[in-house]
DNA sequence: CTTAGACCTGTGTCTAAGACACAGGTCAAG
DNA sequence: CTTGACCTGTGTCTTAGACACAGGTCTAAG
């Protein structure tokens, strides 16, 4: 089986599949001609950093994961406390996100009524530079 | 004015005016012992430069709105089409963070109740393998 | 004047997770 | 045997700075 092969049949990309096969997520034999050659392990572990990826986890993350598993270890406890790493760097973001898009809409509503102007020398866009200003008033 | 003054004069780091130097957004002039030095044109440009990223603009964003700037022309259409695509972009990766934190936070407390399984050879960690399907049933 | 130490410099490299470019290899149809 | 479609591995690029590092500057003490 080839990357490209490999990478359609889970719906991901060749680029993808090559990616972790550099990083060592992926260990395909070479074939004859000197592609790599997956073989239904490969599939399953692919299947299995996909899901991974899915919930949030980072490649990273996943090496780590993948480590403790092939040292015949439970990976269990290792998901779970970091998965919960995880989610709390995503509500961080999360919260940075809804107060960023806010403060976007509000920048986009409010210089929609506004006028242009040209630059001056010490001002580049009266629409940014005021924003926050205006905003207190 | 060295860079490490003008970065702690508005709350940000030597490395970020550096990196903004090196872009070509702020353009000290060199001093007598080789450094740079920044005049207080730069710290406007500058203090522009943090109010934009603040907004969502990208530095690309502010090259461009800069260069039109400095065309004489007025930045203020160009700001308002980038903010636009920005929010687009926010508003896009917001709702891929609110469903990842559900996917998350769902798997998180699903797996507080599971037991932890050793790795078998066509599976790495039964948590993250049976998610999905679990979910489904 | 000298020296120590604190602070600063510019430059180069690193990050995540692939995407993209590219020179070249493979392979089926004709 | 050749054309063309598809594939390969490798190297570079992306963001927005952070960090490392060898060395320069500057102030105070001796």
């Amino acid at each position: 089986m080839k990357a490209a092969e490999l990478a359609k049949s889970l719906g991901t990309t060749a680029d993808t599949v090559r990616y972790y096969t550099r990083l060592g997520l992926l260990k395909p034999a070479k074939s004859v001609n000197g592609y790599k050659s997956y073989s239904n392990k490969e599939v399953s572990r692919l299947k299995f950093i996909l899901s991974a990826r899915n919930l949030g986890f980072s490649v990273a993350d996943i090496k780590e994961i993948i480590n403790e598993s092939e040292d015949g270890k439970s990976a269990c406890p290792l998901v779970r406390s970091l998965i919960k790493e995880r989610l709390e760097e995503t509500e961080k973001q999360f919260q940075a996100m809804l107060a960023l898009r806010g403060k976007m809409s509000s920048a986009l509503s409010r210089w929609e009524e506004m006028e242009d102007k040209a630059p001056t020398a010490n001002m580049v866009c009266h629409l940014i530079e005021n924003f926050e200003q205006i905003k207190k008033a």
